[in-house]
RNA sequence: GAGACUGUAGCUCAGUCGGUUAGAGCGCCAGGUUGUGGCCCUGGAGGCCGUGGGUUCAAAUCCCAUCAGUCUCCCCA
């Protein structure tokens, strides 16, 4: 069969290249500028010594289905999932629950104190793509599991936000809440569905449906009317436990040692069903409708549901590559394009042709990157190729210089040129 | 899952009361400079006008469907 098709990538995923394409399909950054990016975030993790963690992309089904809840959004309808022989495969939504899932497998918790572990890679929802938002998308985040001191809370959040200050990025807002423990929550939605009850006929279809089945949802609706009657509702950090009350005072007063500015919002829920105690969002602008850069917070009770025997205590935050892309944009951050080579050899002619070939591969045994021409082009071609790939030196190689031992070497920037010997060629381009 | 808008060269877009071989700028390639990039000039390649169907003597242009993109609701990173 003829290959007529021309294939495109898959609705909500994109390319990363090496270089600035324009084109449809959300080519954010360059793998250039992914690189940098991806660094800048490794070197905060270095300073908290933090250990990276790489899991699959692929999880079994229902670590996913009980870490996050069967009710969440995710589970219940953005996960793409298939089987295998009677094995149920799972693209991972979020990186949390496997996490999770390898400190269990691999007992991490003979190591002994606090694991600080950090990821970064792709997840995947299928959800509706819009702005800041792709059904492949990328996750970094850090989780410590093991300790329920306020302090791992804390740290957790300072190292969170010192990766946005490596990157200049302040005009966010970090807003703060306690979800308190496990009996706290049953007891504020009760308190919550006795304060709208009166309200039911005023309520949207969607709220009245969530009255019942997600009461908590209620307090982040966008509806006016619905807003106004908020002013006047319960507040879940009055009904939280005072174990809970008291960790929350110790964490904001952790942050506020630290310098750390944050928002308490009363009404900040976090839409999985693992949170305990702290939750917190990090919000910032020119996103659109999906404004939140990243969230986390303490999840006592994953590792009972998925498995563990003994409760685990940990805490954590994950945010978005793409958005932090759009943020960085939107500020003008200057992010390299692309990797420049350190020379690029100019061949005129058969013998200097070869004779490029080998000098390449001992300059690049050196060190050094080098990039030639591939096409046998014409001089100018080459040069133009130089000029494009921003190279600061081009290396010229004809037949005088073959003779000579040394190559004409360009100073793109200046114009000036000079004969330097092959054999000094990567003493002087570095 | 629901809604709105969009879809013509690699990119940004013109072209539609339906009418002969579909255009521009940028980019790419080549030449002007038989061994020198960026500026300039000249030329060239590259489109079955997202895809499929329909209406019509005739469709890039009108209709339907579908796919994709963008944005919103929803939800999250």
């Amino acid at each position: 069969m003829a290959g007529s098709t021309k294939f495109q990538s898959i609705k909500g995923t994109f390319d990363i290249l090496p270089y600035p394409v324009r084109a449809e399909g959300s080519n954010l950054a360059t793998s250039a500028q992914w690189q940098h990016v991806e660094a800048k975030i490794r070197e905060v993790m270095r300073r908290f010594h933090v250990g990276e963690i790489r899991t699959p992309v692929l999880e079994p089904t229902p670590l996913i289905a009980r870490g996050l809840g069967a009710l969440t959004d995710i589970v219940s309808k953005e996960m793409f999932a298939f089987e295998r022989g009677d094995t149920h495969y799972v693209l991972r939504p979020e990186v949390t629950a496997p996490v999770m899932r390898s400190y269990l497998q691999h007992n991490l918790a003979q190591q002994g104190g606090v694991q600080r572990l950090y990821y970064m890679g792709p997840c995947f929802r299928a959800e509706r793509p819009q702005k800041g938002r792709y059904r492949q998308f990328h996750q970094f985040g850090t989780e410590y599991i093991g300790s329920s001191d306020a302090r791992a809370d804390a740290e957790l959040i300072a190292l969170m936000m010192a990766i946005y200050d490596a990157f200049g990025v302040s005009d966010m807002t970090l807003k703060l809440n306690s979800l308190g423990d496990a009996e706290s929550r049953p007891r504020y939605k009760e308190a919550l569905q006795a304060y709208f009850a009166p309200y039911r006929n005023d309520l949207t279809a969607t709220s009245q449906e969530r009255l019942g089945s997600n009461p908590l949802r209620l307090l982040d609706t966008k509806v006016e009317h619905e807003r106004k009657l908020l002013d006047d509702a319960p507040l879940l950090i009055d009904y939280i436990d005072d174990a809970s009350r008291e960790h929350h005072e110790t964490v904001c007063g952790l942050l506020d040692d630290l310098g750390v500015r944050y928002e308490l919002d009363p009404f900040l829920v976090r839409g999985l069903d693992y949170y305990t105690r702290t939750a917190f969002e990090l919000l910032g602008g020119k996103l659109g409708a999906q404004n939140a850069l990243a969230g986390g917070g303490r999840y006592d009770l994953l590792a009972q549901e998925v498995g563990s025997k003994q409760p685990v205590p940990a805490v954590g935050f994950a945010a978005g590559f793409e958005r932090l892309f759009i943020t960085l944009q939107a500020k003008g951050y200057a992010l390299p394009d692309a990797t420049t080579p350190d020379v690029f050899l100019v061949a005129l002619g058969d013998d200097a042709q070869r004779r490029v070939f080998a000098l390449a591969q001992q300059l690049r045994a050196a060190g050094v990157a080098v990039a030639f021409d591939l096409k046998g082009r014409s001089m100018k071609a080459q040069m133009r190729e130089a000029n494009r790939q921003n190279a600061p030196f081009t290396a010229i190689i004809g037949q005088d210089e073959l003779a000579a031992g040394e190559a004409q070497v360009k100073r793109m920037e200046t114009g000036e040129q000079e004969a330097v010997a092959f054999s000094a060629l990567a003493a002087y381009v570095r």
